[in-house]
RNA sequence: GCGCGAUUAGCUCAGUUGGUAGAGCGGCGCUUUUACACAGCGAAGGUCGGGGGUUCAAGUCCCUCAUCGCGCACCA
């Protein structure tokens, strides 16, 4: 090979030294042939792994199963946080000699993926979903999934993200539906599932009943009214909406409260802007006397306390307004009236009448539905619900504490296995947040009035003889001609609960599951802790009797170099594209998980973000620099005593950087390797070598040279699960690159073993 | 109201069981020395939010206050 002359005469080159590496490195032009090289060798798939020695059949299991991202659009920075915390520690473990599977997939995200499409159709056609029909509706949901599926692998490829592609699921195919049916049917028949008219939170825009998690919380300024229902009433109360009044039944206080007492047990009768009402004071302990006038007015329909006090009093229940936030009451003042305008028109009529106590401003959280923004309007309505509180037998539990074939609760199972440490939490400070949410759980609402999702596998007829009663059925398989199936899909999180398991073939007993259940780790945000994590707990524990993982890893929030909130409409959104594009893969990992700790937000910028880019660029000079200078390095040379010692120091670092990464320190990890490299390799060895290897004491240089060769294919072997590509493309232009003998593999450095034990 | 977290160098953050404060970026000075200027060398910069306590020793443990953020509840 001719020495090629460079002008700036930036390097000397040798026989073993690559063209490529005499540039500086330019991880676009590598990065993609890799990723190709690495998904051709079939190694993501453990089973290759095995097949070709690689793995050792009875090797212990490692798995993660990807938190499917929501087929709603493109991948974001914390999905990329994902990605790269799951894909460290996954490489990890493949060249710790673990079975390694990391199983990846999408959600359908019911809501989420309709109300999108719903959008972009109203405003491109001008037609909503009424206009095209379910089928139609459904038909432009799903080809906008199949887009937004697309584009998420290949982002996740663009990242480097080895896994397993041929176990892909999606929360919304055949053996997911499957195993949403057979879940949702054994816990019908075990009473766990009912249909229930109750009081649910009801998303007038959304035109759905949501869960309590998907409320979002706004405070807002509010006038608080206090007045009479009439002139003759005895008791003032108060309330921030008064068009609900026209739908109360009662006047609860304090049992105890001596202003009072007197009342308690009588019956009045008042026209309350037109609308008769009959009130009755009661006494219940959830009524603060403090609050108000320390009197409640109680409206069973439009209040989810109040609800719960006409059950305890047995009151009557009148629904006042309707699923479109409309009053359903009244002369021709309110009947048909938006909430808003009812309250304006009551307020006016309290004032005529000279029944206002008392006005006064204050602030409020208004209860808002997270997708839509709407405001929650809580409604009665017929819904599917889970129980969580209703005791059934757990045929089957390797959950601590809880026996095989014991009475148990869906709560009891949430609380024993994070309880008992059987599941830990990372950081552990959120056990104490889960337990709280434990704790003010209550039946969980699954029935959703959208139709993108699984439909609820309950099917109704009227029964032929009489041609009055209604038959239901739930089942896994549709029950055929004369059935109607329920209108209505399940809440999103009813699938993605069942996530660990359905993605391993779960209803059917597959090697999948007996290999990779309970998988090893999930890595999510906090925010969905309650969500989804919860939900899996629940679910796995019901079907299987088991836990779904063993830790859970909470990731912070990625926020931009200012601290603010990535967004689309703030602009400071990055893509992790752009940034792959821009400065390699590799230095976006590198520049997510470096100085960040799960639980705790952290803030990227272009600048850090750059500066892993150049440390990539260090590694190839290192190389470089290694190649040019070691060609007789001989692996039969004997290391000197000063060399030994590097080595030896070397492998104490590599030793700290395994125990970091075993504990989930993946920061601390990824900045000791990187420390190491830069400087105790190449700022100290690499410059001390110089003299030595100029030297004429031709133990000294061999040893020196075999030194330095070492820690090249060691150092570059660590840092392999932070930067996959870089680390792989060096790897193929070392002279013998095997750390792992006796196989015909090819030689891929994600699939050699890591250099200490 | 209950609970949780954060507060460390100009900026962004590490700091695993208590043992003489660290990194990256930025700034400053010097160096184009044959791996790399996407670099090297050097220096600067912190009473670790305030106060109190435990200890031979506290950024690290305890109490308290302040500010910021988060979760839950309440919201008549």
């Amino acid at each position: 090979m001719e020495n090629p002359s460079n002008a700036s005469g930036q390097a000397t080159s040798s026989s073993n030294v690559p063209d490529k590496l005499l540039k500086p490195y330019d991880p676009v032009a590598e990065e993609a042939g890799i990723y190709k090289k690495w998904e051709d060798s079939g190694y993501f798939t453990p089973e290759n792994m095995i097949k070709d020695g690689l793995t050792k059949p009875d090797a212990e299991a490692f798995t993660i199963v990807l938190p499917p991202p929501n087929v709603t659009g493109v991948l974001h920075m914390g999905h990329a946080m994902m990605i790269t915390v799951e894909d460290i520690l996954i490489r990890y473990k493949r060249m710790r000699g673990f079975r390694t599977l990391w199983l990846p997939g999408t959600d359908h995200a019911a809501i989420a993926t309709q109300s999108k499409v719903e959008k972009e159709i109203q405003k491109s056609e001008g037609k909503s979903r009424h206009d095209l029909g379910r089928e139609e509706l459904l038909k432009r949901v799903r080809a906008f999934a199949q887009d937004s599926h697309d584009t998420i692998v290949n982002q996740m490829k663009v990242m480097g993200a080895s896994c397993d592609w041929t176990r892909e699921a999606f929360t919304l195919d055949e053996t997911r539906t499957r195993a949403v049916r057979t879940v949702f049917k054994k816990m019908y028949d075990d009473g766990l599932i009912y249909r229930g008219h109750k009081i649910v939170n009801w998303d007038p825009k959304g035109q759905t009943t949501i869960s309590d998690d998907e409320i979002v919380y706004e405070p807002r300024k509010a006038t608080m009214y206090t007045f009479k229902y009439s002139k003759d009433f005895p008791i003032a109360i108060s309330t921030t909406r008064p068009e609900t009044k026209v739908g109360d039944v009662a006047v609860a206080v304090h049992p105890d409260d001596a202003r009072y007492t007197e009342y308690i047990g009588k019956e009045y009768d008042a026209v309350f802007c037109g609308v008769p009402i009959h009130i009755k004071v009661i006494a219940d302990q959830a009524v603060e006397k403090d609050f108000g006038t320390g009197a409640l007015g109680v409206t069973p329909a439009h209040s989810i306390t109040d609800w719960d006090i006409a059950d305890r009093h047995n009151l009557p229940r009148p629904q006042v307004i309707n699923e479109y936030a409309k009053m359903t009451v009244g002369d021709e003042r309110l009947m048909g009236k938006k909430v808003l305008e009812a309250r304006e028109i009551i307020v006016n009529w309290l004032k005529e009448e000279g029944l206002v106590e008392k006005e006064e401003v204050l602030d409020q959280n208004v209860a808002t539905a997270e997708r839509t923004g709407g405001i929650i309007e809580p409604l009665p309505k017929l819904q599917w619900f889970i129980d969580v509180n209703k005791p059934f037998t757990l045929e089957h539990s390797t959950i601590d504490t809880i026996a095989s074939g014991s009475e148990t609760t869906l709560k009891a199972i949430m609380r024993a296995t994070v309880g008992t440490g059987q599941i830990s939490i990372l950081p552990d400070y959120f056990t104490k947040t889960y337990f709280h949410w434990i704790d003010n759980l209550r039946d969980w609402c699954i029935s959703r009035q959208i139709w993108y999702g699984h439909r609820i596998p309950v099917w109704y007829r009227v029964k032929s003889d009489d041609h009055a009663t209604e038959e239901i059925y739930t089942g896994v398989e549709d029950p055929g001609e004369g059935w109607t199936q329920d209108e209505d899909t399940l809440d999103t999180w009813f699938s993605s609960g069942l996530w660990t398991f359905s993605t391993l073939g779960w209803p059917e007993q597959t090697d999948d599951l007996k290999i990779y259940h309970p998988t090893s780790v999930i890595e999510t945000g906090p925010d969905i802790l309650f969500f989804w994590v919860a939900r899996m707990i629940l679910m796995t524990g019901y079907a299987l009797g088991d836990i779904p993982f063993k830790t859970i890893y909470l990731h912070g929030l990625v926020r931009d170099g200012q601290g603010k909130k990535m967004s689309k409409s703030l602009g400071n959104a990055m893509d992790p594209l752009d940034i792959a594009s821009k400065y390699g893969a590799d230095a976006g990992r590198m520049a997510l998980i470096s100085g960040t700790t799960p639980g705790t937000d952290s803030k990227i910028s272009e600048d850090k973000i750059k500066g892993y880019k150049h440390f990539a660029n260090k590694i190839w000079n290192i190389t470089r620099f290694v190649l040019s200078n070691s060609d007789q390095a001989s692996a039969e040379s004997t290391l000197t005593a000063t060399d030994q010692v590097l080595l030896d120091a070397w492998h104490d670092v590599a030793k700290k950087i395994a125990t970091d990464l075993d504990a989930f320190r993946l920061h601390l990890a990824a900045e000791d390797i990187y420390q190491y490299i830069w400087t105790t390799f190449a700022d100290k060895i690499l410059e001390e070598s110089k003299p030595l290897l100029a030297s004429d004491d031709s133990a000294v240089k061999q040893s020196r040279q075999k030194l330095l060769m070492t820690l090249l294919a060691e150092t570059v072997t660590v840092l392999h699960p932070f930067m996959p590509f870089v680390t792989e493309a060096l790897w193929e232009l070392l002279p013998n690159p095997s750390l792992r003998s006796g196989s015909s593999a090819p030689s891929l450095l994600m699939i050699q073993q890591w250099p200490t034990t």
